[in-house]
This record gives structure tokens, C-alpha cells and sequence, in this order.
DNA sequence: GCCGTTTTCGGCCCGACTGTTTTCAGTCG
């Protein structure tokens, strides 16, 4: 099962949606929102816990308490059920087209009967949405292409999600008995920034067992496909995983093949033709002979190819094969070489947990330091103020080396605004260990602009990380128009590094832009950006995508000991 | 519906942008 806190976190959504459909009262489902935000984010199991336990979970109160439960008790809730009843489940996808929100999707379910995105499309190519009050030719062109942002995400999930499913699999098949190997391929193992379906691989002499424990997997939902080699479901979240049982000895070729990219397959297959070999899922065979040379592990089947064995984050046909003949691949950065988070939030502004509670939980994860970095005051709705902001400051000091002896940095997480300026002027930036500055605003400045904003905030003596840097949002906002090359100049020249923000829906920058920037000198920051102690963990997604970036600890400051990265953050003042 | 209290009601993040209006509603961050 996922999280169950995440399970009931998306019920609770769903309410606050519905309710912000039917048009009901928009601070209850306000209420319900940033309760659904506070249950998944919550460190405690929610199934776990009983009415006044649940009650200690900020935005909680009676009322919510007493649906969770009833959720968890009987695994639905009366309310839910009678609002699901009333809107079709079509009409709460559309609130996810960007420009398109509850008020004008239920005018168009109320007065035109549409209830799906298909629907939404034809009426709009038969111009039936002009007879509505307040819909005209812009609008209609905004849901367009609302809709194609939507699409190209192409019901693609996000990193996190696959991941979680995918874990989960591999954990209970690997309890099956006769299964002697298993663990997940595909894109997900190459660390894609969001996955179309999960490739499980498992290695069994009789693969009947795994195939029946796998379709009776409490995930499951729909079985779509079964043989006796592979296995197709959809999951209750509706993601399609796919089982592929091979004999143990075939173990290595198959993880190599199941594991992509087909890019970088179709080079190794012709590496294995030029060697008169032939590489398939089942092995590495002689092509005169037919006999199998290797395939018991993926090490044989490269140094077969005489190559080393390549990382998968690296296979993409991007000068992997290249750099592996001549014994160049990158040793690449990895979670082990992490030895602190350098953008982080607490409840102080919109986090969810307090400084404490993320402290504790970052020593707990060995870092050796740690930088909490909550908004300043231009982003007006977190409302931080200069006295919250040092009063914070001396609570971090009071906490620095307390736990596990981990050193506290006090930090800010600055708003770029328009025409590159930050919060604060440079003596009060001067008090804070580090600031990273990110854009928040203002999305559509034509690239000049939006160029030379960024590049001011790089030359910014006190700004340390540029956060999230092109401000994507995963399938649904691109990102930013710059002159990126110029950006990336101006960090390697000023000292700025650039983050790779390792949240699920950001990823950004991403691989391709890190591969790039690397060329340019310049250094980097993996960090979480947690808004909760349940989010620390995203940074192994960070990780993943500097790894397709083909970064090293070298290029990654928050692998480095306290003292050089303390010197990097004086920017040579 | 939650929360905090100058407690049991009254406020709830607040400003910008967009497209449609003709003074504003809806959406977004």
C-alpha cells in the first residue's frame, strides 16, 4: 500500500476540490486543502493513530479527525461518497488544466452537461463554450493549451510515485520463496524525471508463484495481462507495472535490455554485432556457434563488450558508450556523498513541521549539517517579517550542534523579483550563513529580461544557491524563457551555485541543463526544498537526476566538508 | 472547518494577472 497518509491526504483534497466545485463554502474547503497537506506531510502513520491523536495534527480538528477515521475504519467517508455521486470524476480532472479552476468547470458540466476533458475539447472545436457568460476566444485558446501542457505529460507520474509503487513490489516479491532476484528496470532505474510504467524484473526457476503473488497484490486493481513470462497490471492509482520473470541465469542481459535506454541498447547490440555476438534479453550469444557466452550479470555483459559496467543514470546515448571505451565515465555523486540539505522550510512560513522536528530529523538521516531557509518577506503571503526572521535565528543557534552534534546554518530562501532585486539590503543579508534566491513570480518576462534578472541576483554579493532555477512545475508550467548559457557564465564568474531542487514535480534543473551548466564551471546544490520532515527523503531524486547529469562530488557543494563549503558561501568577500 | 482568543465567534495569505467586463470574477502562486 502507499503511504496511508498520502491515501487519505488525496481523499481529503478531493473534498476541498469537490466542495470548491459545488460551490460551498470556499474557507471550509480551504480547511480541508491544508489539512490534506498537513496529513500527508504528518511524520506519524495516520492508520496509526485514534481521534485525539489524530486531532494533534495541525489543521485537524473534530470534524476532519472523525472522517479519517471513518475512512480508515470502513474505507470510505458518507460526505465524500455523496459529492462523488453528485459530480462526475470528469469534471474534477478538468479543474487540472492550468487557466481552467472549480467555477468555470462546473458552469461548463452545469450549463453545457460537459464532464471530460474529451468533451471539453469538442465543445470547445464546435464553439459551444462562446454561449457561456464569461468565456470568450482567449479563454478558450488558454484551455487548449492547458490541456496540451496537460497531455504532454501524457499520464506520466512523477518520480516519487513510481518509485514508492515500485519499492513496494520489489520488497514482497522478493519474500516470495524461489525468487532468487528482483528489483525494478526501465526508466524508473535510469531515474527519469517522471515514468510512464514501472518494469519490475524478477529471477526465478518457476516463475508461476511470483506471477500469482504478483496479480494478488493488495495494489493491484486490474490484472490486464498474464503469461508465464510476463505479467501487465494497473494499480489503484492507475499505474501500469509490468513483471518479467527469467531463469536466474539470465539475470544480467535481461536487467541490461529491461533497463534501456533503447538508445543506449541499440548501440551495445551493434558493439555485440562488430564482436560477432548477439545481445538480447536472454544473453550475449555467438553468433556462429549460438552458444550463450554471458549473461549472468550485467558487469559480464559490458566487459564482454569490453566496456566497464555503466551506471544507469548514464544510458542514454549521450557519450556514455564513448567515455566508457576510454575509461572516462564520471565516478558520480551519490546519496552517501551528501552531507547536508541547503534549502529547507519549517511552519514559520509554510512548512509543516517545526525547526525542531526538522532538525531532529535531518541528524537522524546523518547529515553533518544542515541550512533551513524559510521565505522572506516580498513573498507577502508567507508574511515574514525581520523580527520573525532573528528570532528564528536565535532559535537555530540555540539548536546548532544539538543534535548529533550536526551544525545548523541559518539561512533565507529570497524572492527574485522583476528586475533582479532581493528582500533585504546587503547588512541584513550579511547575518544569515546563506541565502539561495529563487523566482516566484513574474513567470513570463520575455528572455532578455528574465536573463539579466537572474544574472543581477548571481552578482549579488550574499546570494549564495539560485533555487530552482527555470521554476518548471512538472507538467504543468514550463519553464522560464532565459538565455541560459548566460546565466550559467554568471554563476561560474560570481560563485553562484545552482540548485537542483530535488522536489518531485520540480527536478530543476534538469538533466540535460546540469550537463550543460557543468561545461560552464559551475557548481551545484542538491537539496530537498522540504516543507516537511517527510520530504527530506526527496533527496535521493536529486541525486538521481545530477547523476544523469553526469556530476561527480566534486561539482556538488553540499558534498563538501563544513569548512570549504563555509568558504564558498563568502562568494570572496 | 480550523483556530485562537482581547475564547465559543470572526477571521481565514494577499496581491497580481488575465480576460472579460465596463467594474470584476476567476485563477494562480
Amino acid at each position: 500500500m502507499a503511504r496511508p497518509n498520502d491515501e487519505v491526504g488525496a481523499l481529503l483534497q478531493e473534498y476541498s476540490d469537490l466542495i470548491s466545485i459545488t460551490g460551498g463554502d470556499e474557507f471550509k474547503a480551504r480547511a480541508y486543502e491544508k489539512a490534506a497537506r498537513a496529513v500527508a506531510g504528518y511524520h506519524e502513520d495516520v492508520s496509526r493513530l485514534d481521534v485525539r491523536k489524530l486531532r494533534e495534527i495541525p489543521n485537524v480538528g473534530k470534524s476532519i479527525a472523525d472522517k479519517v477515521v471513518e475512512y480508515l475504519r470502513t474505507g470510505q467517508v458518507r460526505v465524500v461518497e455523496e459529492l462523488r455521486a453528485k459530480i462526475p470524476a470528469g469534471v474534477r480532472e478538468m479543474i487540472a488544466i492550468p487557466t481552467l479552476g472549480p467555477k468555470k468547470a462546473m458552469l461548463l458540466y452545469r450549463d453545457l452537461g460537459i464532464s471530460s476533458v474529451d468533451e471539453l475539447v469538442h465543445a470547445i472545436h464546435s464553439e459551444r463554450l462562446r454561449e457561456l457568460k464569461g468565456f470568450g476566444p482567449r479563454t478558450e485558446e488558454n484551455i487548449l493549451h492547458g490541456i496540451q501542457v496537460l497531455q504532454q505529460a501524457g499520464g506520466r507520474v512523477h518520480l516519487n510515485v513510481a518509485t514508492e509503487v515500485a519499492d513496494e513490489i520489489v520488497a514482497e516479491l522478493s519474500a516470495v520463496t524461489g525468487c532468487s532476484r528482483c528489483c525494478y528496470a526501465g526508466s524508473l532505474r535510469r531515474f527519469r524525471e517522471t515514468v510512464g510504467d514501472v518494469d519490475v524484473l524478477a529471477a526465478a526457476k518457476d516463475p508461476g508463484k511470483l506471477m500469482r503473488a504478483f496479480s494478488q497484490m493488495s495494489t493491484v486493481d486490474e490484472v490486464i495481462a498474464h503469461g508465464e513470462k510476463k505479467t501487465s497490471v494497473r494499480t489503484t492509482k492507475g499505474l501500469q507495472v509490468d513483471l518479467r520473470v527469467v531463469p536466474p541465469e539470465a539475470w544480467g542481459a535481461a536487467l541490461q535490455y529491461f533497463t534501456g535506454s533503447k538508445q543506449h541498447n541499440i548501440r551495445t547490440r551493434e558493439m555485440a554485432v562488430h564482436a560477432r555476438l548477439k545481445l538480447s534479453e536472454y544473453g550475449l550469444f555467438d553468433v556462429e556457434t549460438g552458444d550463450l557466452v554471458v549473461s549472468e550479470t550485467e558487469d559480464e555483459v559490458y566487459q564482454r563488450l569490453g566496456l566497464p559496467w555503466i551506471p544507469p543514470p548514464l544510458r542514454e546515448d549521450r557519450g556514455e558508450i564513448e567515455a566508457a571505451q576510454r575509461g572516462e565515465l564520471p565516478d558520480l555523486v551519490s546519496l552517501d556523498d551528501i552531507r547536508g540539505d541547503l534549502h529547507t522550510h519549517t511552519n514559520l512560513t509554510d512548512g509543516l513541521s517545526t525547526l525542531e522536528e526538522m532538525v531532529r530529523e535531518a541528524a537522524r538521516r546523518g547529515y553533518s549539517y544542515y541550512a533551513v531557509t524559510d521565505h522572506a518577506p516580498n513573498l507577502y503571503m508567507q508574511r515574514m517579517s525581520d523580527d520573525k526572521m532573528l528570532a528564528q535565528r536565535e532559535e537555530a543557534r540555540r539548536l546548532d550542534g544539538k543534535h548529533r552534534r550536526m551544525r545548523l546554518l541559518h539561512g533565507t530562501e529570497l524572492n527574485i523579483d522583476p528586475d533582479g532585486e532581493v528582500d533585504w539590503p546587503h547588512d541584513f543579508l550579511a547575518g544569515f550563513d546563506l541565502c539561495v534566491a529563487s523566482v516566484h513570480s513574474h513567470f513570463t518576462q520575455p528572455a532578455r529580461e528574465m536573463t539579466r534578472r537572474i544574472v543581477r541576483a548571481c552578482e549579488n554579493p550574499y546570494v549564495n544557491i539560485i533555487g530552482h532555477p527555470t521554476a518548471r512545475l512538472i507538467g504543468r508550467r514550463p519553464g522560464v524563457d532565459a538565455d541560459l548559457d548566460e546565466v550559467f557564465r554568471a554563476c561560474a564568474r560570481t560563485g553562484t551555485a545552482l540548485e537542483i531542487n530535488a522536489y518531485p514535480d520540480r527536478l530543476d534543473l534538469n538533466d540535460e541543463n546540469i550537463l550543460r551548466a557543468k561545461h560552464f564551471g559551475v557548481k551545484f546544490a542538491i537539496n530537498s526544498d522540504s516543507h516537511s520532515v517527510v520530504h527530506l527523503g526527496f533527496l535521493r531524486y536529486g541525486v538521481g537526476t545530477a547523476q544523469r547529469g553526469w556530476l561527480t562530488a566534486e561539482d556538488v557543494i553540499n558534498t563538501w566538508p563544513l569548512r570549504r563549503l563555509r568558504t564558498f558561501l563568502r562568494k570572496g568577500r
